[in-house]
DNA sequence: TGTTTTTATGTAATCGATTGCACAAAGCTA
DNA sequence: TAGCTTTGTGCAATCGATTACATAAAAACA
C-alpha cells in the first residue's frame, strides 16, 4: 500500500488489464489517444514507478554494469569511475562499485557478484596480484558480457581495454630526465607482473639505451604506492657509492616521499637533483615544490570504457570483438624535474 | 546456452521439479540427503549461479542500496562510500553509486533512479542546493526505505543520520586558535543553508563571545571548496584597514589557496598568520608546510551509516525509527597554527 | 447490406526463484 | 491389517512487466 503501484493497479482502477497498461506506457501505437491518455494521467496520480527488476527479469537486460577496481579513494579510480558514470548516466545505466583491496579472492568474489547481478558488462582494473587461473575471467566472456579493462589490464582475447602508452610515458619522462643533465636516473617500479609497469620499465630503458646510459641495477627499486616507501628507497640510493641525481618514481606518492627524504638530507631539487612522479595526483600540483608527474586523464579514460562498452552493446552481432584503445599521456613537467626552462 | 543455468535445467536434467532443487539449495530441511546431494552436484556441474533479478523481484529485496553524492572524486567521499561498502559487503549489499555534481535536479532523478531499482535503502549526503520541495525525500520515506543523511544531513522525522558534531569542531578550532594567540581570526564559510556550515558558523561565533572577542563581520566570507576561492579570499583580508591574523577555513582546498597567497605576500606562517583548515585531504599532511585541519573520520561514517541501515532493516517493526549518530571530530593540530608547542 | 480490413484490447505465456498446500509412499502403532 | 504420522516431492501461484497471438468492435469498402 504504502507506495507500490503496479501496471495491475492502474488496470483495475481503470478496468482494463494490465496489457493495455503497459502498452499505454510504452508508446505502443496500437492504444488508442483517449486509453494512452487516461493510463498516463492515472499511472501519475497513483505514483506509479516501473519496477525495474521485473523489467530487468524479463529483458536479461540490468541496466547494471559493474566496476571492479582496487579501492575507490584515490583520485585516479575515483575519476575514471565518474568518466564511466558520465558516459554511461544517459543511456540509463547505474553503476555497482566493488573494491578488491588488491586481494584477488576478492576479485574473483566480486566478479560472481556482479555475474549473479546480471550486469550488463564489467569494467575492471586487475588487482595487483597476477593471477594464473583465468577462470573466473573466462565466463564472463563465455557469458557474452562486455569485459572492459582500464589501466591495468591483462591481454586477452575477446576483451577490450581503454589505457595510456604507458611504454611512451615512461620513455618520454626518462628522456626529459636526461635532457635536463640527469644521467643516473633511479626507477621506482611497481609490480612488473602487471603489464603497466612492465611497460613503464620497458620505456625507461629503452630511452636509457637510446641515449647510451648504461642500466645500473641498483638504481632500479620495486615499491609499493606510498610516501614511507619512497623515503625508505631514497635512504637505499644515498647509501650507495654512486647515487643517482633523479628518480622516476611510477607513484606519486612515493615521489613525494622521495622529496621529502632528499630534502631532509639538504638535498636541492631541482638543482642537485630531479624527480618525476606518475599519476598526477592532486597533491602533486599543490605542492610548494610542484611535482613533475604524468597524466594518466583518468576522467577521459572513464569517459573512454563507457564508450567502447556502449559500442559493444550497440554491435550486437561482433559481440565478441575486442577494441584497445590507447590514450596518449601528458607529461606535466613541473618544478620538480625543471633545470632547464 | 552461453552459461544461463537455471533450476530448471537442473530439474530436467535430474527429472524432478525445480522447487526440489529450490529447495535442495536453499538447504530446506524437507529434502533427502539423497537429493540434496545430487542437486548440488549438478548445479556445480552446470555452473549454476542464481539469478539474484528474480529472487529481488519474488522478494522485494534487491540487496543494492544507493548512495547519493555530490562527487565521488574528493578524499572525503570517496572514504565515505568505502566505508558504506565494507560495512555492508559481509551482508551480502551492492553499493549503486550516484553523483549529484551539487545539482538539484539530479538530486531528485537519482532518487528516483534508486526508487526504480528497488533499492533498500539510500544513503545520502544533500547537494548544495537547499529545496523547500522535499516531495522526492518523503517519497523514499513512504515508501517505508530506510534513508540515512550523513555529513550534510536535512532535519527530517523518520530519518536517520551519521555526521560529525561540525558546532565542537568549529569550536574547538577556534578555541585553539586563540589559544595561539590568534584573536583577529577570519572565517571561511560554506552555503550556511546547508546545516553543517551553518553549525560551523556557530561554533565559531561561540567561541570568539566566550572569549570576549567581538565578531567583526569583515572577516566573515563564503567561499566555495576550491584553491582559487582562498586565494581571493586572503586578497579581500589583507586589504582590510585592520586584517585578521589567522584564518578558519572550513574547506581544506580554500586554506591551501590561503596560505599559498600568504607566502607569495611574504607573510610568515605560523609566526605571523595561523590557518586553519577542514577535512583532512590528504595534501593537507603532504605540504612542507603542513596544515592543521579537522578530521572527520569519512571512513568510520560511512562503515556507522552502514550499520545504522543494517539496525533499521533487521529491526522492521520500528522501521520508522530514526537515528542519529554523532561522530566527535579529531583537531589535528600541524604547523600551519602551531605557534605554541 | 454483407464482407474485408483496421484498430484496440484481452488472453496467456514468459523471465527465474520461492513457497503454501496437496498428496503419495513409507513407517509406525494398536 | 486398518489407521495415523512422517517424509519427501510435486503443483501451482506469485513477484511485475512485456508481447505474440487471438478476437471483438469499428471502419472501410463493394
Amino acid at each position: 500500500m504504502s507506495g507500490k503501484t503496479t501496471i495491475y493497479d492502474i488496470a483495475k482502477a481503470l478496468n482494463i488489464t494490465a496489457a493495455t497498461v503497459s502498452r499505454a506506457l510504452n508508446n505502443n501505437p496500437k492504444i488508442s489517444q483517449s486509453t494512452r491518455k487516461l493510463v498516463l494521467e492515472t499511472a501519475n496520480k497513483m505514483n506509479y514507478k516501473q519496477n525495474k527488476l521485473a523489467l530487468a527479469l524479463r529483458s536479461g537486460k540490468s541496466n547494471n554494469v559493474g566496476v571492479i577496481v582496487p579501492r575507490i579513494n584515490t583520485n585516479f579510480f575515483a575519476s575514471v569511475i565518474r568518466g564511466i558514470e558520465e558516459g554511461l548516466h544517459p543511456e540509463g545505466y547505474q553503476v555497482i562499485i566493488c573494491q578488491t583491496h588488491e586481494d584477488e579472492n576478492r576479485e574473483v568474489e566480486n566478479v560472481n557478484t556482479l555475474l549473479n547481478a546480471q550486469v550488463d558488462g564489467i569494467f575492471m582494473s586487475i588487482s595487483n596480484l597476477p593471477k594464473e587461473d583465468n577462470h573466473y575471467i573466462e565466463r564472463v566472456i563465455q557469458k557474452n558480457i562486455p569485459l572492459i579493462f582500464f589501466d591495468r589490464k591483462k591481454e586477452m582475447k575477446n576483451v577490450s581495454s581503454v589505457t595510456i602508452d604507458d611504454y611512451l610515458a615512461s620513455y618520454q619522462t626518462t628522456q626529459h630526465l636526461i635532457e635536463q643533465g640527469c644521467k643516473k636516473i633511479a626507477y621506482f617500479s611497481g609490480d612488473r607482473s602487471l603489464e603497466i609497469y612492465e611497460d613503464r620499465y620497458r620505456g625507461y630503458e629503452k630511452a636509457l639505451l637510446d641515449n647510451n646510459i648504461p642500466i645500473n641495477p641498483d638504481y632500479i627499486i620495486s615499491i609499493k604506492s606510498n610516501v614511507t616507501e619512497g623515503r625508505d628507497a631514497v635512504e637505499k640510493l644515498l647509501a650507495l657509492e654512486n647515487p643517482p641525481n633523479a628518480i622516476f618514481s611510477t607513484s606519486d606518492f612515493a615521489a613525494l616521499g622521495a622529496i621529502q627524504r632528499l630534502k631532509e638530507h639538504g638535498i636541492k631539487i631541482p638543482e642537485d637533483f630531479c624527480v618525476f612522479g606518475f599519476g598526477n595526483e592532486p597533491f602533486t600540483k599543490f605542492m610548494e615544490l610542484s611535482i613533475s608527474t604524468v597524466d594518466q586523464s583518468p576522467l577521459e579514460m572513464g569517459k573512454m570504457a563507457a564508450q567502447v562498452f556502449l559500442e559493444k552493446i550497440n554491435n550486437s552481432d561482433n559481440k565478441k570483438s575486442e577494441n584497445k584503445v590507447v590514450l596518449m599521456p601528458k607529461l606535466l613537467i613541473r618544478q620538480s624535474s625543471t633545470r632547464i626552462a
